[in-house]
DNA sequence: CTGTTAGCGCATTCAC
DNA sequence: GTGAATGCGCTAACAG
């Protein structure tokens, strides 16, 4: 077949019998180019029967612009981040950039991830997802010194994309107050996290409107693991004098450690407790009973990320502080009118 | 602080004294080069100082060598593949390789994926991950001519890393069995796949040296979503004569649906009908009752994928064909002995 | 309208 | 031991 070398674009300005700056100019791509249509002709049909690809390295290193995002999550097998990495490239690829990867471990650490993908010039900006708890992740963005956004937190006026879970906390528990629960738990995650916290003021406020009282005694916190979720629902179980009939969860993963302590107390969900869970995903509709879920762009929010990002690139835009509201309620099977005798 | 224009190899060799060249021969890190003591201690210390970092893609435009690696994947929500990516980039990382990662939808034809990555001296080789149905793959990936490695499937003897499946099936069979069950179904996922059939074989081989029949009205395949693992549960609960007292699931996710429609038909998990399913995953402990597994090593998958490419590209080892065993059963709650009068 | 010139930052002969 | 020269493939001024 073709020849082990690759072809470039002096080949193409070969066998189109020009010059390689103007093949160049030509296959840029920019418009107003003044170019004879018989050359530009000779030019396109060189390149596709080459079947010419630009050596984006090459480029990169002569413009500065390298067409990749660097994205940092610190994990991978969160439906949370799965579903906005694959925003986030999904929308990348439509503007015509590619998603470079990296973990990065919240725990330890490792302050030199965002520096050395922009030090080393792969990337032309940062993703950078968060859980609740990242320390002094502004400072090591700011030093990379290139255009970054924050995914699934913001902090104070820099570039972010969030999602609005005061909202989704709201609704949730406003889902549950119109089935006629007036005692409803909450089972949070870290309450002292920018989300953490978001979720606790939804959840109050939507008590607060509905003329019920705050009462702290049925929030607990449990993290962002099932056994944390568990842990929580245990000791909600044996602390609240007369139980909750119903409980909103931080998030899909708590909901299910929540669940399944129910289950183990031998507490029918929803008949006796109702759960209704923060994010929405498969794996909602694989757990027993189908977890009721208020609905979260998290597709939406890498996608968005992506793209506030590449117009930072390209044009420099000022900050954004995008808060992505919830998409609805998912009203699945465990969540239901609370027992009669319960008032 | 810092000058806004990135530090290069210029800067730290005017800095330390010495040549461009002198200081790309030290800072490149080849053991056996001749040169001053003195030298040697000016430029580590004038890079360190300017905390240079070399520009990636001049260096990659000149060797030829990019240290990154594309990973293709089909689904990004899959558990199989969420942590087989996690593998992936750990292991890379370890050798100094980076991960750009991309979509590939098996549906949409898009053939171009592979050859776009490579053709424009992005990566040095391809990841490619796959579900059983990819068409003409190994075409489109031979046709990018670089090193590739296949993952979660192997077709003939391009180099791939896989799991055992069929190992896996028969342990979970074995398991069943072990329990007292002679009445075993299995909830397939697509026949003709890699991993289908292998599975198939697991689960005969496993009955027949037992001594039982094999009886294909207990298989039903069911694609690789929920709904797919309700619906064969529910056609094998109306077509089975008598009862199976177990069912074998090909994945979590079919898995959790077929509980799901035996929680809607009333029937008991696992006092009337056991569950296990291969591969293991967070998502199986979440569900209720949680999920005996077959455990399969889908992380080391992807880190044993990312080396053996990394390998390739390196060494240009000979092909290699890696089928991971199983490293065992999460026994949780889903199985259990048959009811007695199931004999 | 098109070719010439000049690097982007780095690694690699080859002289000295 | 070290520096000068060269080019990876491409784009962007600037001439002509």
């Amino acid at each position: 077949m073709s020849r082990d070398h690759r072809v470039s674009l002096k080949d193409v300005a070969k066998l189109a019998g020009v010059d390689v700056s103007t093949a160049s100019r030509i296959l840029g791509g920019k418009p107003g180019q003044r170019i004879s249509e018989e050359a530009r002709a000779r030019i396109l049909e060189a390149a596709k029967s080459l079947q010419y690809q630009p050596n984006a390295l090459a480029r990169a290193l002569r413009t500065a612009r390298t067409f990749t995002l660097g994205l940092v999550v610190p994990q991978f097998d969160n439906p949370v981040f799965s579903l906005a990495i694959r925003g986030a490239e999904a929308a990348a690829a439509r503007r015509g950039y590619s998603i470079l990867i990296a973990h990065r471990d919240p725990d330890h650490i490792d302050a030199g991830t965002y520096e050395r993908l922009a030090g080393t010039h792969r990337v032309d900006g940062l993703l950078a997802a968060s859980l609740d708890d990242d320390r002094n992740l502004i400072e090591d963005l700011k030093a990379a010194q290139i255009p970054f956004v924050l995914m699934n937190r913001s902090v104070g006026t820099s570039p972010s994309v969030a999602l609005d879970t005061e909202s989704a906390a709201r609704i949730g528990v406003e889902h549950l107050l119109a089935l006629g629960h007036r005692r409803v738990a909450h089972i949070a995650g870290r309450l002292e996290g920018f989300n953490g916290q978001a979720r606790l003021a939804g959840y109050y406020g939507a008590l607060q409107a509905a003329g019920l009282p705050a009462d702290p005694s049925l929030v607990e916190p449990a993290g962002y693991s099932v056994e944390g979720g568990a842990e929580a629902m245990r000791r909600l179980l044996t602390r609240c004098a007369p139980l909750p009939t119903a409980v909103l969860a931080a998030t899909l993963v708590s909901a299910t450690g929540a669940i399944a302590a129910l289950h183990e107390a031998g507490i029918s969900v929803p008949r006796q407790i109702s759960v209704i869970a923060i994010h929405d995903a498969p794996i909602a509709a694989m757990v027993y009973p189908a977890l009721t879920t208020v609905r979260t762009p998290l597709e939406a929010m890498g996608a968005s990320a992506a793209e506030l990002l590449i117009d930072l690139i390209e044009g420099g835009t000022p900050e954004a502080v995008r808060l992505l509201p919830p998409s609805g309620l998912s009203i699945r099977k465990s969540t239901a009118p609370p027992p009669l005798d319960s008032a």
